[in-house]
DNA sequence: TGCAGCATTTAAAGTTAATGTAAAGTATAT
DNA sequence: ATATACTTTACATTAACTTTAAATGCTGCA
């Protein structure tokens, strides 16, 4: 019930400004947290995994830019997505930004329409399902669709066609609902018949595979990968 | 008429401000039209389709937040980019601004070259990142067709699909009443036959996760949404 | 105002329908 | 022929839905 859009950290040493974003982020689903300079962004960095670290430049203590290096060089933060916030006229400065590994600017003041979409398409681009090559990664999942074989937290497990088919059409799109229907054009097509219950059996051999909570159920509807 | 650089809709009540604005966009090119109050400003859109809205914040009648509202709620309208105008020192106000939707805010008093490019920066991001096609948003309601979920003010909540359909046609048009015998039929099909306090009980569920406010009640007829 | 009468709200109990599950049956491939 | 995958069956379980009934709240009328 507390699935998110995304992790996102705010860091910034004026309250308002925390404030004012992390209410427009919350807003559209993402899990905020605050920090007030460098030091706490890094401590809660490590604990809270953000997906995306938002920066503000000028900080007493540790600068924006420092900040970031920190973040680059740590080893289970440097993939995370960072955006800088800048006040207005330091565009200058956008050199050493980008030089300390930033991926983004975000110019004050925020908008918060476009401040959420240009969000949106941060997160976008974040390997959330990190594909190289024959395999794709969800958190401790990891589908070879090379070898039809599941990676659970390092347990490798194999998986027969159909039960693999229905696995990646499920992960084709996380979190959206697949109806029985579309599961039977998908898996099966459209001319092929089944049983009702055949659906259930193989979700059932999935989830004794990867973990119940992956697969979950719409009563009347279908089945989502989370 | 040549063509414009952009259709602008200028909403305020005093007629010396709509003067000197439009006299200033249309020395530019702009093609203005202008409207007295929230609801004329809702006819006036509804058929001239403006790119831009600027609306002041302080009307009789319906003030420009609620006119934001309006806009954002009208599926013809929602894409359109609003700005505020507002007295100065009325900085507070900003939360309730973005909040109901807005994409800027403008300060009075107005200075002619500032206010132009202000609005040509608006205009220029036109092609708005419009939300993907899964979800509708209300304020601060998102209903995600695709996950069969709700977003309240950033809490996500499952929907059985009863309850998903239900709440699907009374948001289909947001302030018609949906008599019962309507819903009957919608949600459940002609055929069917459940007893009357059964749609109440949904209306029920409904309510506890979108909030008690979104639907309202009319004694002996119906339900409708807002 | 106060009360009667009706409609809706609400919690909880009851029912139904959909899915979960194990195991047996059938097809397919090696 | 045998193993493996797939499907079906039949029953158990669960969540969704419906009904019930009591409480609350409206509306109009005396």
């Amino acid at each position: 019930m507390d699935k998110t859009e995304g992790r996102i950290l705010l860091v910034d040493d004026e309250a308002d400004i925390l404030e004012f974003l992390s209410y427009n982020l919350r807003k559209e689903g993402f899990d905020v947290k605050c920090a007030r300079n460098g030091l706490e962004a890094m401590d809660i960095s490590v604990q809270f995994r953000p997906d995306l670290i938002i920066l503000d430049v000028m900080m007493p203590g540790m600068d924006g830019y420092e900040a970031c290096r920190q973040i680059r060089n740590h080893p289970d933060l440097k993939e995370t997505v960072v955006a800088f916030l800048t006040a207005r006229g330091e565009d200058m400065s956008q050199v050493e930004g980008f030089d300390s590994g930033a991926d983004d600017y975000i110019r004050k003041p925020v908008r918060p329409r476009v401040f959420i979409s240009r969000v949106k398409a941060l997160l976008r681009r974040i390997p959330q399902t990190s594909e190289d090559g024959s395999r794709i990664t969800f958190g401790d999942l990891i589908i070879d669709k090379e070898k039809y074989v599941v990676i659970k937290r390092g347990i490798e497990t194999e998986l027969s066609k159909k039960e693999f088919e229905l696995l990646l059409l499920l992960t084709s799109r996380p979190n959206k609902v697949f109806t029985r229907d579309e599961i039977f054009a998908g898996v099966w097509g459209n001319d092929v018949i089944v049983g009702e219950r055949t659906i259930d059996v193989h979700i059932r051999k999935i989830r004794e595979k990867i973990g119940m909570e992956s697969i979950k159920t719409i009563k009347g509807v279908g089945y989502y990968f989370t």
